[in-house]
DNA sequence: GTCTATAGTCTGATAGAC
DNA sequence: GTCTATCAGACTATAGAC
């Protein structure tokens, strides 16, 4: 691996841990066993290096949903295996997260890439959700873009629960009451 | 207000704006108007001042989140309150924000109000699930403490969403979507 | 490409005068 | 109670040698 793709992979680890603001430049090079002057070689700043990080945990991001979502059964199957993936719960969601870092918000470029993939999640969920409709799977009633966003709520959400208590056991509970929720319909009350 | 409340204030409305790492004395010092002394008479140092700025905000959350709960109407309509009240959308929650922090949740001291914020929230909603449970409000196979968590988890995971898109509208269709497929049967499908 | 040197600013805190 | 002075170390970067 590259001193490049050392600094990028460490960036990446820091920023799902501590955040950006979280992460400095020093701390950066020491988990690359990479020097100052390699860095700024590589990178115009810890900005720059940011947004190289985040996109590549975007795109892979991207890629372990994708394929998931893609998988084939039903669209409540689909959504389940969704929900019911394996996580590191305990460490959130690496795209997720940085919502929460004031100055990846405050910058347009840091943000882009979070927005984007977050804006495709919910739009291949609410696709499922459509599909799940025009199969008469779900009640007519469902509004595929609200439930999509129900969904990445549920486990962005569930994160957050999980990580107060300590334990995966809040987000496993979310995702369960959320998919009890969706359930086809058997009409037994 | 005293210098200790200016403090603690301060203090509030930054965890909720940069979190605990992004934090600083001198920015709290700054904008509660008071000197170092100052600072380091009242409180032992930024853990201390931060310990008490949580409680503080854990204490407001239960209040008004309780007002609402405890508001008059059935089960849906109380959970329909709670997922629709007035919020800072765009600022997040400023207790669950804190769980992404790496030093909040690697202290014990600084975690515990955030947690038992979050598990009263969880037994309160369950509590009031299993009242619509009790007149026959949902169908009998949700299990309160999973919509609970389902409901918390929306919200918490809304403001993700919303701050990823940089709008509200993300939150709202969640809430939404939650509450389609939580609203009481009218059996057509 | 990588390294060391240097630098100005901020961080988190202590000490002691008022 | 509040203020200023001081401090060791970290932060973010630039410069220039190798």
């Amino acid at each position: 691996m590259s001193t490049s793709d050392r600094l990028i992979e460490a960036t990446r680890e820091l920023l799902w841990e501590r955040g950006y603001v979280g992460t400095s430049p020093k701390a950066i090079q020491q988990h690359a066993g990479a020097g100052q002057g390699s860095m700024y070689h590589h990178f115009a700043g810890k900005p720059d290096l940011a947004l190289a990080a985040i996109r590549r945990t975007a795109q892979e991001l991207r890629g372990t949903a994708g394929r998931v979502l893609d998988a084939p059964g039903s669209a409540y199957e689909r959504i389940s295996g969704y929900l019911l993936r394996e996580r590191d719960v305990l460490r959130g969601c690496p795209v997720g997260r940085l919502t929460m870092d004031p100055e990846v918000i405050a910058s347009e470029e840091l943000r882009a890439p979070v927005e984007e993939t977050i804006a495709w999640l919910r739009g291949r969920l609410a696709g499922i959700v459509q599909e799940g409709l025009d199969r008469g799977e779900f009640d007519r009633r469902l509004v595929p873009e609200d439930i999509a966003a129900s969904i990445v709520a549920t486990v962005q959400g569930g994160y957050v629960l999980a990580r107060a208590s300590g334990s995966t056991e809040a987000f496993d509970a979310a995702a369960r009451g959320l998919l009890t929720l969706l359930a086809p319909r058997t009409d037994a009350t």
